[in-house]
DNA sequence: ATTTGCTGTAAACCACGGTTTATAGTTCAT
DNA sequence: ATGAACTATAAACCGTGGTTTACAGCAAAT
């Protein structure tokens, strides 16, 4: 597979993958190189790109997710608290953003304070 | 109000205040100067700090809620469009951060496939 | 064989949400 | 009345997640 078809595939511009990479987000053995010097994306990286898509997606950082994806035997604790946190993490945002739909939809009709502070002009000082 | 009370209630630094300000993400009506011409904040800031605190933590960006708060008469309709386009990826997150649950519980007890590329290293071509 | 398009690299650039620095005036406690 | 702490401004700086540019080699179609 080349760049283009991983791109394709993916939804992702090939200057992303080329950033990806040289983050050393993406393992090794899932690129190697050609005679050309160009690219060979393994087929597997797909799926690989797709967890990375999705934990991107849930503010993950890059570093975080290399963190996450190097087995450097001594990292264990660290990956666990890695994981564990951003466990937290997600359920707390998934509150705010339950209170978030709640805000948004008082926006719709009109009823937030938020949308409306000129009405109050005058009742500040 | 001075800012140091206002970065007190809210856990925000003075620093970020100014910078809201700067960006006019704060309505004037809740910022006046002293003669001194230190800013005096009306006790209504906290609530709508909150507000924005909240917005922030769930992905608008401040030119988003820029749009939302200031109303521009014109602005009914892209407003009405954001805040159900909002809607809906707030509906999707939700969506990818259950999967991403699942997928970290995975990963705490090694049976992601992410967690292990090493482990297939010979498979790959 | 040349044009069009994909590939490569390194480095500059960008938007976003802030933070820090440098410099100066104000206030408050001692 | 002096120093510590707070306020002000403008401008530079930063980390993150990319994108764009400038240049060159390789490929595939005409």
């Amino acid at each position: 597979m080349k760049a283009s078809e991983v791109s394709r595939l993916m939804g992702l511009p090939v200057s992303t993958l080329r950033f990806y990479e040289r983050k050393q987000l993406i393992p090794e053995q899932y690129i190697s190189r050609d005679d050309n010097n160009y690219r060979v994306y393994h087929e597997d990286v797909i799926a690989f790109l797709e967890d990375i898509k999705t934990l991107l997606s849930v503010n993950f950082t890059i570093q975080e997710i290399i963190l996450l994806i190097n087995e450097n035997e001594n990292s264990y604790v660290e990956k666990n608290a890695l994981v564990k946190g951003k466990i937290q993490y997600i359920q707390e945002l998934e509150e705010k953003l339950k209170a978030s739909k709640t805000f948004l939809a008082d926006v719709l009709e009109g009823n937030a304070r938020f949308q409306t502070p000129c009405k109050s002009v005058d009742t500040i000082k």
